[in-house]
DNA sequence: TTGCTCCTCACGTCACGTGAGGTGGC
DNA sequence: TTGCTCCTCACGTCACGTGAGGTGGC
């Protein structure tokens, strides 16, 4: 006495793992999940192969795993599956470091900038990005080399408790600014800005600048405004 | 003696920007920035103005806000800034914690899972799929609360030092059995897949289970095939 | 004249969602 | 006969990428 072999129906197979009709159609469509036979009206019926075919393709889908990387791992006797595991653990510690950067960011302005005018908060964010995007590439007079050798200049006046108004403390900011123009737009907003990034989200660790070192930048910035004003 | 105010054209702005001439395109068509005006041989001119908004929209596309969001926001007033990034974060931190569960199965995978076959490790993926959605949702009497309930009677089993193959034990385990097939295809091999979610990636807290409680069911599970078969 | 940049369609990508209009089985 | 499920197109979503074929400025 043998039992009759259960068979699905779309619907079925649809609520019974959780997905849509839809998607079952788009899998269908692709070649990555056809059902073994069709009835007299047309209807598709699905098999427990099928079923168990579906399982892993939802498995990986849920993993983060694209439907074409899908189709090669079930079709070409899985003896790939362990290194597409692993490139895609990769991708996915990738993504992970990147939103917990953003997730600072956030938290950081949401925390901060609460008294700030939009429009300043806006463009402190701007700025972050462009300096950022700045010191990463660039060529070494224009780019990290020269900030970090600008730095070294600066902490050396700070350890040695120069006020950012002396002179020589001034002419380091007028070259800071120079740099700073060559990559913002070079007004009062920008370098306002800055002082907003400092306090908003300091850049944790930028070619050697360190969060003090941004607050005596700033400070000497604002004395070369005035200076520059009389 | 006024200076000429500076403009640039499309693809001197998309690489000042470091985005591509197709994305600004885009957002001209979706009207989120358009050029102050046109050159002669319609050319694009670019205004700094336009530089500005730029900046602003590409500092909120970095941060993850989808175009329409940016769109609203500097369009109106940006009252809304604080409450859109705020809302913006809970996503990425949803995101996030997503992404954390995914990397530490990925790794268990990875570590555990080198000798099994490809199909074993497919399948207890698909088992540790089906399992959190079961008991995640579903009424009741089959849901979170019945296991919650078959996993006091076993703990009690378990302190009190009873044997996996003791027949409170392996009654308790047919009872386990058959909730395992409401969800899951009623065959030996699922049972087995469960023991690989077990050593693979054990849920760290399923409705009360804790991997000794689940080391423990997959004892009296094989002790319960083997009184099967006598 | 030769390159380079610019122009406007317009289809492709990814994994489906969402109707539109019609048919099949209880 | 009434619902419900099923069927097949086929366009929409999101943020662009990628040619295709043609024109403009140095």
């Amino acid at each position: 006495m043998t039992r009759p072999t259960p068979t699905w129906r779309i619907g079925e197979l649809a609520a019974a793992t959780g997905t849509t009709v839809r998607t079952l159609h788009h899998y269908e469509h692709l070649g990555l999940l056809e059902p073994a036979e069709r009835s007299e009206g047309n209807h598709r019926i699905y098999t427990e192969r099928d079923v168990q075919r579906l399982y892993r393709i939802r498995a990986l889908r849920e993993l983060g795993v694209p439907l074409a990387g899908i189709r090669t791992l079930l079709d070409s006797t899985s003896a790939t599956l362990p290194s597409v595991l692993s490139a895609h653990l990769q991708r996915v510690r990738d993504e992970r470091a990147r939103l917990k950067r953003l997730e600072a960011r956030l938290v950081a302005l949401g925390s901060h900038a609460d008294g700030a005018a939009p429009e300043a908060i806006l463009d402190a964010l701007a700025a972050m990005a462009r300096l950022e995007r700045h010191v990463a590439s660039g060529p070494p007079p224009t780019g990290e080399t020269r900030w970090r050798a600008l730095g070294d200049a600066f902490r050396a006046h700070l350890d040695a408790g120069d006020p950012p108004g002396a002179p020589a403390v001034l002419e380091l900011a007028r070259e800071a600014r120079r740099g700073i123009e060559s990559f913002a737009r070079a007004d009062r907003e920008v370098v306002e800005a800055l002082g907003v990034v400092r306090r908003v989200a300091p850049p944790a660790e930028l070619a050697g600048w360190d969060p003090p070192l941004f607050a005596y930048l700033d400070l000497a910035l604002a004395a070369l405004m005035e200076s520059d004003h009389e």
